[in-house]
DNA sequence: GAGGCTAATGACAGCCACTGACAATTGACA
DNA sequence: TGTCAATTGTCAGTGGCTGTCATTAGCCTC
C-alpha cells in the first residue's frame, strides 16, 4: 500500500467490509441490502461487487482470515506433535491470538457479533460449513505431508481432519448460542469437547466414564 | 391421493422434480434456470415455486427422502448397540435399501448423477451440508435418548454425531469423485472408513497399522 | 507541470431467483 | 348444476449479480 491510489483502495474496502458487518450485525444479513452498504459509504453497487464477490464474501471476510491463520498456524507445529495434538495446539492458538488478527481490521467485538448472525443464517451457516469443508481438504495434506503417507491411498489424514472438524463445529454451535460468549469459553469449550473425544466413542455411554452420570433423571 | 385433484397435483410435483433433475444433470445446476423446468413441465414460473421453495429445495429432495429414511432407521435400531454402531447399521441399511425408496420417486440412475452435481456444486454442496449439520442435531437427540443422557450437559450425542457425519462426509466425497461410482462401492467405502477411524485417531500415524506403508516413496 | 496512460468508478441495461397480489380456471361436492 | 374452494397464470416488483461503456482520477514520463 504505497502509493495514494492502493491506499484509497484499502480504505473503501475496510469502509464496506465495516459497514457491511455493522449493517448485518444490527438489520440482520437478510434485512440489509447490498444497495445500503453501498449507501452508507457512499459508492455505486457496482463498486461493492467489485471488492466482494457478492453479499456473503463480505460476510464471512474476517472469519477467513481467522481460518487462514488457522492453517498456518498448524502448519508451523513441532513435526513431534501428533496430528491431533497439532491440531488442538493450533486451534487453541488461534483462539488465544484472535485479537491482534481482526482488531486490525473490525473491532473484535463486531466479529464476535458477527459470527452469531453466521451461525443463524442459515445461507451463511452452509457457506461457513463449505469453505471449511475446503479448509479441511487443505489441512488433511498438511497432516499427510507431516507424517509421510500418501492422502491418496491412506484415509486416514482426512477422516482426522474431519473429525477434528466436526469437533470444532459441535463447540462453535454450542459457543454461540450458549450464554458466555467469550473468548475464553470458546477456549475451554474446545478443550473440553476434546477431551470427551475420547469417551464419546468408546462404546455405550451407560458405564459412566465422563462425570455425567444418566442417573440423573 | 385420493382424488383428481390430489394426483394431479401429485403428477406435477413429480414432473418438475423429474425435468428438474433431468436438467442439472444435463446442463449443469446454474445452466438450468427455473424458466426452463417450468416451460419443460408446460407450466408457469410461479407454479414451479409453488411445489418448491426454490431451486435449490428441487435439486436436493430426493436427498431428503434417503435422509429422512436414514433418521427413522436409526430410531428403529435395537436399544442394545452402541450408539456409533447404531449409525453405522442404519447407514449401510440406507445404501442396501436406497433403491426402493428411490426408484419410487425417479430413476436410481438419475439419482446418483445429481449426488455428484450435488457434491461439485458449490451452492448445492453448501445446502446440503448445512441440511447435515440439521439431521445430526436431530440424530444426537435420538441417541441421548437411546441411551438415557441428557443432551444439555452431556456432549457426547452431539460430538458422535459430528464424528460419524464427519466420517460420512468423507466417505461421500471420495465416492463421487472415484472410478467405481457404485452403491456396492459406497457400502465398502462406508466400512472401510468407518474401520480406519479409530487407527485414524490414535496418535502418531509412523507407526504402521493400517497397512498403509508411509516408505512407499 | 502538461499530457498521455491506466486503473477505479459510476451509470445503465439486463438476467435470474423469488414474492405478493389478483384474476381466471378447474375440480369437488352438495 | 351451481356454488365453493383449490390450483394456476399473469403481472409487477425486489434484490443479487454481471457486462458494457463512458467518465474520473491517480500515475508516470518528458
Amino acid at each position: 500500500m504505497e502509493t495514494l491510489r492502493e491506499r484509497k483502495k484499502q480504505r473503501t474496502r475496510e469502509a464496506l467490509l465495516r459497514a457491511a458487518l455493522e449493517l448485518f450485525t444490527t438489520r440482520g444479513y437478510e434485512g440489509t441490502t447490498v444497495d445500503d452498504i453501498a449507501e452508507t459509504v457512499d459508492v455505486s453497487q457496482r463498486t461493492f461487487f467489485r471488492y466482494f464477490a457478492g453479499k456473503e464474501e463480505a460476510a464471512l471476510a474476517v472469519q477467513e482470515m481467522t481460518v487462514n491463520r488457522f492453517v498456518e498456524s498448524v502448519r508451523e507445529r513441532p513435526p513431534h506433535e501428533a496430528p491431533l495434538e497439532a491440531l488442538r495446539q493450533a486451534v487453541l492458538d488461534g483462539w488465544d491470538t484472535l485479537n491482534e488478527v481482526v482488531e486490525s481490521v473490525v473491532p473484535v467485538e463486531l466479529y464476535l457479533r458477527m459470527f452469531r448472525v453466521i451461525e443463524s443464517t442459515p445461507v451463511l451457516l452452509a457457506a461457513h460449513l463449505r469453505r471449511s469443508e475446503e479448509v479441511e481438504e487443505v489441512l488433511a495434506r498438511v497432516l499427510a505431508e507431516r507424517e509421510g503417507v500418501d492422502m491418496d491411498t491412506d484415509p486416514r489424514p482426512r477422516l482426522t481432519v474431519a473429525v477434528f472438524g466436526g469437533v470444532m463445529r459441535v463447540t462453535e454451535r454450542q459457543w454461540t448460542t450458549g450464554e458466555d460468549f467469550s473468548l475464553r469459553a470458546m477456549r475451554d469449550l474446545t478443550v473440553s469437547h476434546l477431551e470427551q473425544l475420547g469417551p464419546a466413542l468408546t462404546g455405550s455411554w451407560r458405564t459412566d466414564t465422563s462425570g455425567h452420570p444418566y442417573t440423573e433423571t
